[in-house]
RNA sequence: GCUUUCGUAGUUCAAUGGAUAGAACAUCGGUUUGCGGUACCGACGAUCCAGGUUCGAUUCCUGGCGAGAGCACCA
């Protein structure tokens, strides 16, 4: 806010004149509304500096203060806090300014910024872990956007491995052309899961096959023309199919994927070429000396000459930043990953310091399920589309029509995901299918309940002739939802900063508890009342507000449920 | 063992170093024949322990205790 500047300004000469050389200005909101709209605590900061008492010092600069537009009240509260209390013009500006483009800025206007997530093992399902990192990146992907910036949205799918050679061996063995006489991606799917499956199992069984899968896994590697690297290519082809169509469906879309096996190459050159600088030898392998750096020492290159995943990383770095020049680039994994980036970006600062130093790295934990067991096909880890199935059975029995399968798939959907980020990205998650909470309260489908309500008022007004007006005709003293309301832009600010979704969602639930507990006491629809157009206007603003902020959490609002 | 993340009501989560530590679920008690009760109002209930820094600590530092994760050719 701009009122927010002039004070710093002013507040800042009176200290100057006080005798602090260079203060410093910070405001903050008051944990209760009632105590004002911004505080700042510089009173009780620098007494000791001046060996004045707090409440002293803050009276002399409430004195100076309260003939500024825009201020209604300062006072000096507590052990020295200063308050102020804006005029209600402030708020009412805002709130008639509301549209659909509310909480965007131009913070990152110009910047290009790369966002990888959601990369997947090809060959290997589409599981809840996956689930964790799409929500996570697809949030910071639209956080991104909300700044005005270029984004780019990239997965890294690894497409070569020993894993991956023994799939397609099993692959052979039951005859690549039985994939064509499947008709559906699912099935498909189903098949080569099968051989990944079968193949696993072979691979302990003999030494002989597992001879053949390392030759079909080299092969692989080196792009070798042949029966086993068409199958290859085919079974590539459909898991990146169906990747694409599981991430649509929990809404994300990607420019581009850079494959593992593209990255590999690059990194194990970039590597050699810094063996002796940044990289050594060491029983035939390439490795990084992290101890050395208060780390961990982690191989780059193995002693058969293969790029490990580290290296593919620093190839994956050079490919990011020589193609798109980003000015930050974020990545998303698993928190397990976090000791291991460290090393890689260590590395990657000393053979380029902008690798390092514009790199984002953010994680997000695990999901475990309380109540009811998730089944899985394969045992572990459940499938994306298995915990989707059990919560939409849940939303079913709370739905009335229960044939409705996009709502269905939308509320299960913003169940799942307002779990995983109304909670710090890094945390692990206990999701609770069976039980309300996943459903009432802090919920996705509360949010998504609390626009629809909305939309239902609007449109019902509409009926009787009345429509949304900004202006407020009667005076009334500024309502905490109308205050709360006119946050959103800060609070978006603040998460694109610390690229933390999380702080979007617990704003959100506060704005629908105030909006509710509003509705509760307010007739909306009353035509006596000489507001009543601006409540209405105070009500659209509302799911428009809930609706962009579930637009950053990636979760779809619905106009009815 | 070393490194690292974390430890807040019975449970799941909040709290840029600030005022009386906020919610939700669960439990208990309510909601004026009113625009969507998946809602609203109320009650009960918590900072792992010991020091330190600070005007002020859930937050920062040190040391314990406890949980998860990572530590050489897997991805």
């Amino acid at each position: 806010m701009k009122i927010l500047e002039t004070l710093t300004k002013i507040i800042s000469e009176i200290l100057k004149d006080l005798g602090v050389p260079n203060p410093e200005v910070s405001f903050e909101h008051p944990g209760e509304l009632s105590h004002g709209d911004f505080a700042t605590n510089v009173a009780m900061r620098y007494g000791k500096i001046l060996g004045k008492n707090p409440r002293e010092i803050g009276e002399q600069i409430v004195s100076q203060i309260s003939s500024v537009q825009g201020i209604e009240k300062v006072e000096v509260a507590g052990p020295g806090f200063i308050n102020f209390f804006l005029s209600p013009e402030i708020f009412y500006e805002t709130i008639s300014e509301i549209d659909s483009e509310y909480g965007k800025n131009e913070s990152r206007k110009g910047d290009t910024i790369v966002v990888e997530h959601s990369s997947p093992n090809l060959f290997k399902p589409f599981h809840i872990g996956h689930v964790m990192n799409n929500t996570v990146g697809e949030s910071i992907v639209r956080l991104a956007e909300y700044s005005g910036a270029k984004v780019l949205k990239i997965s890294y799918p690894s497409d070569v491995s020993l894993g991956i050679g023994k799939a397609v061996w099993s692959l052979l063995q039951k005859g690549e052309g039985n994939l064509s006489t499947l008709e559906t991606v699912e099935e498909k799917l189903n098949f080569l899961g099968q051989c990944y499956v079968d193949g696993t199992k072979a691979f302990e069984e003999s030494e002989e096959i597992q001879k053949e899968i390392k030759e079909i896994t080299r092969k692989i590697y080196e792009k070798e023309e042949g029966r086993e690297f068409s199958a290859y290519l085919k079974g590539k082809e459909i898991n990146l199919e169906y990747f694409l169509g599981e991430t649509k469906r929990l809404g994300s879309s990607f420019h581009e994927f850079i494959f593992e096996s593209e990255a590999g190459a690059r990194g194990r050159e970039i590597v050699k070429e810094n063996i002796g600088t940044v990289f050594q030898e060491s029983d035939g392998a390439v490795i990084f000396d992290g101890e050395a750096r208060g780390l961990h020492t982690r191989v780059f290159i193995n002693s058969e000459g293969y790029p490990t995943y580290e290296a593919k990383d620093i190839g994956l770095l050079d490919i990011k930043f020589s193609r798109y020049n980003p000015n930050t680039s974020i990545l998303i994994t698993d928190n397990e990953q976090s000791s291991y980036y460290k090393v890689v970006l260590e590395a990657a600062g000393e053979i380029k310091p902008e690798w390092k130093e514009k790199t984002i790295h953010r994680t997000h934990g695990r999901m475990t399920f309380k109540g009811k067991k998730m089944s899985s096909r394969l045992g572990g880890v459940p499938l994306a589309s298995e915990v989707l199935e059990t919560v939409g059975e849940e939303v079913k029995e709370r739905l009335e029509d229960k044939n409705d399968t996009q709502k269905i798939d939308a509320i299960s959907i913003a169940a799942i995901k307002f779990s995983i980020l109304k909670a710090m990205a890094g945390k692990n998650i206990d999701f609770d299918p069976e039980t309300s909470l996943s459903f009432e309260g802090d919920s996705g489908p509360y949010l998504q309940y609390t626009v629809a309500r909305c939309l239902s008022i609007i449109e019902k007004g509409k009926g009787m002739n009345l429509a949304p007006r900004p202006q407020k005709l009667q005076d009334e003293k500024v309502s905490d939802l109308e205050k709360y309301l006119c946050r959103f832009p800060e609070v978006v600010e603040a998460s694109q900063k610390l690229w933390e979704p999380h702080h979007v969602a617990t704003y959100l639930l506060i704005l629908a508890r105030e909006f509710n507990s509003w509705y509760g006491n307010t007739k909306i629809l009353d035509e006596e009342n000489l507001n009543v157009s601006y409540n209405l206007w105070l009500t659209q603003s509302v799911a428009t507000t809930i609706g962009n902020g579930l637009h950053l959490l990636g979760i779809k609002y619905l106009e009815r449920m």
